[in-house]
DNA sequence: TATTAATCGGACAAAAATGTCCTTTATTTA
DNA sequence: TAAATAAAGGACATTTTTGTCCGATTAATA
């Protein structure tokens, strides 16, 4: 569903934003350690994940990833989702046609759109602070 | 959301149940060329699909792939998706995590079930049959 | 029976995704 | 001001996915 650098990319912006709710900035080595993902690989998603203002980087010492109070409620995962993987997910074919069109279908169009057009809805209604609450109280988890 | 493999291999699936309501027996290069597949990876993912009787080859000259009518019925995308692409699609976990446990899920776990489910039901609950008879009717496309 | 047409299967090649290493840059603190 | 710390970024390595090639096998037909 999601690529491997999406999926870290989520588990880690949740951490962060779970951490930043405890006014606490944390490091990649962190990061890494508490979602069980690979530390240079997770800093280059965090790169991205800056660039593209869903969280907030600082250099130096005491510095590290945070976010903002404010943001961590509205960025919403499809940001995440789109800064890594891209769009194709939101508006490519389920069977791989160049594009996906109403109008000269494949003939799984209209069921893969229903799919489709919900898993849009839960990425574009879902922030991270409703993820990183739920960790907060001990009912999720981020690595197993 | 698909491999290509997986891809190809439903529109090659497709289109050889369309052939086979005629009763046409169809190559690897003639499937290929109408659902604009590459010839050799296609003839692969078809060599996978045959194994585990989800279509029928016959060797040799005025050989080719076929489907019965009564499989085209019976057999569903789920079949095919499983055949090339395993069950991770089924039973993974949305961010990664080692396995997918309601018990100790992770943030996304509740809203990405209902996704999960939702796409595992259309998968089961469509066969070749009804997706070649759209075809059929010149509704939808294989290739763009 | 020889030729031909088709899939099968294994080895290989290319491209993309995933992952690592190391140097540079910015910032804090001693 | 020097040392230490942490992200940024570029080059490289590994693995997986995608794709190709070619000889072996099977079966129809001239
Ligand atoms: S054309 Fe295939 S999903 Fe829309
Ligand atoms: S634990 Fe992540 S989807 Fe179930």
């Amino acid at each position: 569903m999601f690529s491997k650098a999406c999926e870290y990319g989520i588990r880690a912006a949740v951490y962060i934003a779970l951490q930043s709710l405890e006014g606490r900035r944390v490091s990649v080595n962190e990061i890494a350690e508490e979602i069980d993902s690979p530390i240079a690989f997770t800093a280059k998603i965090l790169q991205q994940l800056s660039r593209n203002n869903v969280i907030h980087s600082v250099k130096g010492p005491t510095g590290g990833f945070e976010i903002e109070r404010t943001d961590m409620e509205t960025v919403k995962l499809n940001l995440i989702v789109k800064a890594i993987d891209g769009d194709q997910i939101y508006v490519g074919c389920g069977l791989g046609l160049k594009e996906c069109d109403a109008d000269k279908p494949c003939p799984l169009h209209d069921k893969f759109v229903d799919i489709r057009t919900d898993l849009r809805h839960m990425l574009e209604s879902t922030s991270l602070y409703e993820l990183a609450t739920g960790l907060e109280v001990g009912l999720t988890y981020l690595k197993r």
